[in-house]
DNA sequence: CCTTTATCTAAAGTGCACTTTAGAAACTAT
DNA sequence: ATAGTTTCTAAAGTGCACTTTAGATAAAGG
């Protein structure tokens, strides 16, 4: 039970700590450093133990997924992040920001993709030739194995309707 | 080869045809009707045969999926379909217009966060209780089991920042 | 008629993001 | 010292949306 180690001052966080603190389960947060998020050390037993900023990084993650980023874009955009030393609020500020670009994209490309749903909507085609979402969706096909929806999709083309 | 099957008038539409036509794989279209999507019969020998409306069924499926639904929800707005007569074009109509107004609110929702983002890049923080993005998602948690970055999570509300 | 292509079923595999399980070792509290 | 957590690893399981594989049957073309 760590529930009393007055604030765990001895040697970094737990994995626990971490996962009381951020909300994740601890499978979790091994995964996340079996996907190279995060990066704690060993204390002599053998167990890991976490740097405070890592709650930091956790949470990011987290709110990155709520965005509809996969883990493998977010690790792209967290090594913008210092490796070194413990990142500060500049950092965060500035890979925040790229992330904020990305996301303007994404609300882009959907409100482009419902504003042609407008158009077939309006004449009740929703599947023919002449309807847009379907005759540049039908190259796109595929983006990788899985499930494909997510949403940044090839941000289609103004024209052509 | 069903090449030249002069339009197929004889008793409605291979799986590959319909397949040709959509672009979708015919073990894509197998799925789908596992998934209750779509609803063939079959001929003397037991293979499929589809009516020229599933084209546009298939093709609602596309690009509602493009647009992040699950086939649950697919099949769902699809119930809205008359199930003995051909879909008008009134009917797509209808459904289609539910459906965009889920997309609405994805839209909305994702501008909500993005506003929210912006506040915390403001602030550096991008971790702390101080976070509105951390503080509602923290309960919201566990939608389901899988990967869950499908954006129409529970709209945060405005206020709180 | 015979070869080629298409289709069939059932089952297993894929990729993402995790969770669950099992058995063992470490740590904490009493 | 001992009981009761916690943590450890490795492996398997989960859910979604499919694809791939294998072996068998059906349909089409020459």
């Amino acid at each position: 039970m760590s529930k009393n180690r007055r604030l765990a001052i001895r040697s970094g966080l737990t994995i626990g700590d971490l996962a009381a603190r951020t909300g994740l389960a601890v499978s979790a947060i091994r995964y996340y450093e079996a996907e190279g998020l995060v990066h704690p050390w060993r204390n002599a037993g053998g167990q890991r133990r976490f740097e405070r900023a890592d709650i930091r990084r956790l949470s990011f993650v987290m709110v990155a997924q709520k965005f509809g980023f996969t883990i493998a874009r977010i690790r792209e955009v967290m090594q913008g992040l210092p490796d070194q030393r413990t990142p500060t609020a500049a950092d965060w500020r500035r890979i925040s920001t790229g992330f904020r670009a990305d996301l303007d994209q994404q609300i882009a490309a959907l409100e482009q993709m419902r504003d042609k749903l407008d158009g077939c909507i309006g004449c009740g085609c929703l599947s023919m030739k002449a309807c847009t979402l379907y005759n540049e969706s039908d190259q796109a096909q595929h983006y990788g194995a899985g499930p494909r929806y997510l949403m940044g999709d090839p941000a289609p083309e103004a024209g052509a309707d």
